[in-house]
DNA sequence: TTATTAATATGATGTAAATCATAGTCATTT
DNA sequence: AAATGACTATGATTTACATCATATTAATAA
């Protein structure tokens, strides 16, 4: 999506930063430290304490949470343009999931304590942050309702649309990273997603999925085909 | 735990907006009107198009969400000096869920586009909603998690800790809005429930619990009891 | 008081999905 | 070219929990 360039330029190129001008930008530049990383390598872990929050420039992060039991949950990919890790920057409180490159990825990292003091001046960029905010939440509340009461055929379909509504037809995830994102086992996300392809809505190779006929995903994704 | 007063007055006891000047906080004051709901009554429904936000000065609301077969999950309950609604609000787009007093409850609206432009000049606030917004998507990142991978007595325990953390040892909740909250039915919380009474580690009366030993829960709430 | 309704309780049965097991398939490395 | 490892696939079995059914108890209303 985003061509690499100066820090400066892909900071221009973030939504959440769209409204501010050159002179802010180039200021805000300045605080920003570029890093790469290599796939499965981390950015933080859950329980780190919050220096730094963090924009995609290139590649992928995948943020995600254990449960007791060691197994993932999947709480989102990021990709260019996008932040993370903030939530635990506003909060000084620890971060709340570990955030792991899933391809070869390069981020802008800026220090906590330069981004609150960069922040008490510009309300609207405090206003875009709480947009962004008030938009994942939103998102989180819908998943928590799914999980709570949808079944996993449903809650795929779900998962399916919001991705290619990001990424279009052609979405580069394993079954497991999937069914991490769904909450279930990799054995139930392959065998719904079979059925999916025998029906002809998706199609697959190693490592993607294709969507096929969004419109049947829809309706699978809200009709209970229950009953 | 707030007494009733002029809405300036409640404006000033709410967290959000206590880094605000007696001045600032007079004209918030101008904007806000206070209304009252009966039990059972709601302040919006999901799919409303968000006009207010509101902050809670007496009472108590619900806010939830119905499944695709009709079933609610609870977001959660805002008692006084929390804001609700919030989300809506800063996106501009349909509340994602509805808003029911449980109790007789009082609550101050102030308008969305009222509300906006005051927080353009006052970037103490804006953080301090982006603060409010930060531990409230980190709270439901965890129930995320949880509901993907603890079972229902974990989650159950985590639920009543939760509500305590905030509310003492005695929760004025049914078993359903409990469930609700869990995201189970009425009669597995009850099931449950009946263990946690068995083993002393709660008691209750109709429509309330009583934590009786935090400890113990906590322990239930992290280990699995499983293996 | 009796009737009515909401909340709590508990047993019996069903089921979606997890878990366990094994094998085939595709890509990469040696 | 063979070998190693990740990904996909499917069958068999188990299980946590939902669902259905029916009481019992405690508030509230008639």
């Amino acid at each position: 999506m985003l061509s690499s360039g100066s820090p400066a330029q892909i900071l221009r190129e973030s939504l959440i930063f769209s409204s501010l001008s050159d002179e802010d930008l180039s200021e805000l530049a300045k605080l920003a430290v570029e890093r790469s990383y290599k796939p499965s390598e981390f950015v933080f872990w859950d329980g780190d304490s919050p220096q730094w929050f963090y924009i995609v420039t290139q590649g992928r992060i995948k943020v995600f949470k254990h449960s007791s039991s060691g197994k993932e949950f999947v709480i989102a990919f990021f990709g260019p343009g996008e932040m993370f890790g903030e939530v635990a920057v506003f909060e000084d409180k620890p971060y709340p999931a570990s955030a792991q490159a899933v391809a070869e990825t390069r981020v802008v990292g800026i220090r906590r304590g330069d981004f609150l003091n960069f922040l008490a001046n510009r309300p609207q960029v405090a206003l875009s942050i709480i947009n962004v905010l008030g938009a994942r939440l939103r998102d989180a509340q819908s998943r928590l309702r799914d999980l709570a009461a949808e079944r996993v055929e449903q809650r795929l379909a779900r998962v399916l649309i919001m991705l290619s509504s990001k990424l279009g037809p052609s979405l580069p995830f394993t079954r497991q990273e999937i069914a991490d994102m769904v909450g279930t086992t990799i054995e139930t996300a392959i065998r719904v997603m079979s059925q999916l392809k025998d029906r002809g809505i998706i199609s697959s190779t190693r490592g993607k999925v294709i969507i096929r006929d969004k419109e049947k995903l829809r309706v699978l994704s809200e009709g209970p085909p229950k009953l």
